[in-house]
DNA sequence: CTGATATCAGTTGTACTGATATAT
DNA sequence: CATATATCAGTACAACTGATATCA
């Protein structure tokens, strides 16, 4: 706290930046990744969302998916456009449509799912994988502590 | 990579989408309390950077702060505004203008590192001191790893 | 000529806000 | 009435690209 004796490390060290750093590489080397094949982060966790929860309407999706409701539209779209999901509207209840992973579907998550998995690879090179561990539990730690976001 | 087994935590165990959640709750929780006194993250990198490495042109700093040269410009306009650094032209090298740290950029400095640490603080807050320090290491040796942005 | 520098204009993607129509 | 849903329009910011004038 006191600049007159300078801490070298004080921009380093610092976590907040750390993991603005290391977040916007991991977004590179998995969006690169994704955007050759025509896909973003969102549609794997759409996807991936759709596989191992179930159908589920638009705003419970945005929950399970983390990503913001009017944001959901438009991954929806794209996803629906190729083929991916299905919106039908669900008679329980008019407000909401059911979202519904398809046969073509399964086969784009995994597609995507080797996809990221290289991406990860690549970012997390130089941890061994008991230190890779480590930093996905302590990440879910501060990450679950601060709960949903939106 | 076979979607007919899902794996569970699939999504909830994925380094990249854990880094940008973190990050962006790291943004806020900082940016917020920078922004309550109209500073943002790129003035303290640049202040701390002059304050520990000494005097610099602009391109040297984008290099230390991790900010590109483009933006550089509009961060020292903002310092400059507020007196806490002096942009003066280099005679040795007359393409270079020589950025210095004021004394009320010293204090300014302090400042924001005081926010800066409140911020960081609560979003580490379900971390031991060990962990804070391990993930430290760990996001340096990522970061580092895939070294020079731009 | 090349390379580096400071600057400016502009794009893209993400996170986020606010409003509306509709239905519970 | 309040609440929840799906949708759309738009903001704020960070990261990034490309171009230009200047100078080593």
């Amino acid at each position: 706290m006191d600049s007159s004796r300078p801490a070298p490390e004080r921009l380093r060290t610092l976590a907040s930046r750390l993991l603005a750093f290391a977040a916007t590489q991991g977004d590179r080397l998995v969006g690169d990744r994704l955007a050759a094949v025509g896909a973003r982060k969102w549609h794997y966790a759409v996807l991936a969302s759709l596989q191992e929860y179930g159908p589920a309407s638009q705003a419970e999706l945005s929950r399970r998916a983390g990503i913001y409701r009017s944001d959901m539209v438009a991954v929806l779209n794209e996803l629906a456009d190729g083929g991916y999901v299905e919106r039908t509207p669900d008679h329980a209840d008019k407000r909401r449509n059911v979202i519904t992973i398809t046969d073509d579907g399964r086969r784009r998550l995994d597609r995507l799912q080797g996809l990221i998995a290289a991406g990860e690879g690549e970012l997390l090179v130089p941890l061994s994988a008991a230190e890779r561990d480590e930093l996905v539990r302590l990440l879910t730690l501060v990450v679950d502590h601060h709960g949903e976001r939106m």
